[in-house]
DNA sequence: ACCAAATACTACGGACACGTATTATCTGCA
DNA sequence: TGCAGATAATACGTGTCCGTAGTATTTGGT
């Protein structure tokens, strides 16, 4: 039976049907990416999803940007940003201030100790993304990102042709 | 500024920060992935996550999986596919017969209604993955979905590496 | 200046991700 | 044979995903 390489030992055969679906390949990574970190930021009281807001938050700052545009920023859904700002509001991470053009909307802005969190949060999440990386060889990295970018804008151009509300 | 050629439209300047890090575009592809497919198959009464359960179980099938094997194919956790299959037997999708060996387990099959069901879904879903997939040259197909295997790999070991439990 | 349509957010609900704890059963080993 | 430890599920709680519906405000056209 496939005397397999001692390297990494693979969970299946390499033939295996499920190693050329894209898929189960996705949803593979993606919650094996989101389950490490979330594990290795156990300690620090905030989830994978906090962190990405607050990278969002951290990179776009200036004067603080709207839920919507958050909303945006981490592909996400309106309903999910609403909650999701409401606890990081609750533990001081962050505060909502009135948008001085638009009263309907809120200015977001990272507060000090979510600062001190991010750059925390930060390290970690460097670490992970890079001996993730490692398995593809470097000269290919860049051309891996760049199909994996136009397959997430393909994915999501999907997903906005296919409307909630009929076509 | 970047007079971008006019293929699809990029949602950012393609030189922006995002589009060369690993975590933001698996999960902009994944969410998009998921959305979509939600969206188109909306009119069955079925979710992504109930696809992807009727696939494994069709493709392993024979005498039925426990909710343990079941749960390693999905890349997922006992707690979720516990009341994700509570749902598909209630449904009438699937059933949970006795194991014949070990009486802590179920064997789950995939009852005709469910055979029906997953067929139509099916359709939908090769579909769109091959929408998708056509963003990536023909040529390049082959080693893009190898190179996401590999990471999607190294993203399972890292989260197995960091169990829940302390080191 | 006025009103329909769009937009920013909230409220509520079903489904999923996953951590901890508990029960029932199986397995390995002395 | 006997029992500690591993394993298959379940129960319960928090956080996230996202659909529908509703409120407040802004915008665009007349």
């Amino acid at each position: 039976m496939a005397t397999r390489p001692n390297s990494t030992p693979p969970a299946q055969p390499i033939d295996s049907p499920d190693r050329r679906r894209l898929p189960p390949l996705l949803r593979r990574a993606w919650y094996g990416l989101n389950q490490a970190f979330r594990r290795r930021i156990a300690g620090t009281g905030a989830t994978p999803d906090q962190f990405t807001a607050l990278r969002c938050l951290t990179e776009a700052d200036a004067k603080g940007i709207t839920q919507g545009e958050l909303t945006k920023l981490m592909s996400s859904d309106p309903n999910t940003i609403a909650s999701l700002v409401e606890r990081m509001e609750a533990a001081g991470w962050i505060e909502r201030l009135p948008h001085e053009k638009d009263r309907r909307a809120y200015r977001i802005r990272v507060k000090p100790e979510g600062k001190r969190l991010y750059k925390q949060l930060r390290e970690l999440a460097i670490g992970l993304q890079a001996s993730v990386l490692t398995v593809v060889p470097e000269g290919e990295r860049e051309g891996f990102l760049t199909q994996l970018a136009a397959v997430a804008d393909a994915c999501r151009e999907a997903a906005e042709k296919s409307p909630k509300r009929g076509k």
